[in-house]
DNA sequence: TAGCCGTGGCA
DNA sequence: TTGCCAAGGCT
């Protein structure tokens, strides 16, 4: 069903696709899998830099394994989401451990590294070893949501529906050719908030636009605030620790937030992830 | 499973 | 200005 959605897409991704590094022919496995868990939930944009700076410095799974987690987490920057960085710091000693340096290539293996789900495994398994797998992402779950099902946004949580939909909708041919395609228009033109449907290449087909453009009829899309949240706290409590290299006495942190219930909660949940290490004499420094 | 986990740009 | 959102995953 659908497969007419095929040939524009492809034929719009070989016209419009980005230059991402990872992308290209000389990204190895573990190149594309660090750019993999460094995208999700964050634009590319700030990707780019930080994605950069550790392919440099740590070009292999090995290189990576024989540094402390908490470097991993200090050239992390602000990237966001943090225990990604410790993920890829365990990703990286896993490989080394169990797969012989080797980034693995079968969906099950890589579905069992610490930080990757289903998309991620998907994704690598797609595109750093040609895999045919149905990658769904925000983008891809938006753009099927409005092309074949006619609503504005996708349902909250993955469904059984979406997945049996992406499946079907796999080309015989180079799977990984329209997965990445797919995820690019729902990335340029098939947006979130003010889609360009006079760019796009299957607007004469899309049931949404076809429709009208309902608005969305679903649950309340929850926005949550930020400000003043424990998570909040703890971006700030990690950024004194990032600065620091080394021991960073308490009084440093204490003065980054104001709350003392609140920071101590949060300084206990950084050490129980593994982000921060207590020291005696009250201080603190990243995970050696 | 719903809530939690960072950060910054943009409409 | 402020809520929304960005190649999710884990519990």
């Amino acid at each position: 069903m659908a497969t007419g959605l095929h040939a524009p897409i492809l034929d719009w991704y070989a016209e419009n696709a980005r230059d991402l590094p990872w992308r290209r022919p000389d990204a190895g496995p573990w190149a594309i899998l660090v750019s993999e868990i460094m995208l999700q939930q964050t634009p590319v944009v700030r990707v780019l830099p930080v994605w950069d700076e550790w392919m440099r410095r740590w070009p292999t799974p090995a290189a990576l394994a024989a540094e402390p987690p908490g470097e991993a987490v200090r050239h992390w920057g602000r990237l966001g989401y943090p225990r990604r960085a410790l993920n890829l710091h365990a990703c990286a000693r896993a490989i080394t451990a169990e797969h012989g340096g080797r980034v693995p290539s079968s969906y099950e293996s890589l579905r069992a590294l610490p930080g990757v789900g289903d998309y991620t495994a998907a994704a690598v398994a797609s595109f750093a070893f040609g895999g045919s797998h149905a990658v769904l992402d925000t983008n891809v779950r938006r753009v099927l949501a409005r092309a074949v099902r006619g609503e504005e946004y996708p349902p909250k949580a993955t469904t059984t529906a979406e997945r049996k939909l992406a499946e079907s909708l796999l080309p015989p041919l180079d799977a990984p050719r329209w997965a990445v395609a797919v995820m690019e228009l729902g990335a340029l033109v098939c947006t979130a908030r003010a889609p360009r449907c006079a760019d796009c290449p299957v607007a004469a087909a899309c049931a949404w636009r076809l429709a009208g453009r309902p608005a969305y009829q679903g649950p309340e899309r929850r926005g949550q605030t930020y400000a003043g949240t424990d998570r909040q706290c703890r971006g700030r409590l990690l950024a004194v620790l990032r600065e620091a290299h080394g021991a960073v006495p308490k009084a440093a942190l204490d003065v980054v937030w104001d709350d003392a219930v609140q920071r101590e909660r949060a300084l206990d949940g950084l050490v129980a992830d593994g982000l921060a290490e207590a020291l005696p004499d009250d201080a603190y420094r990243l995970p050696a």
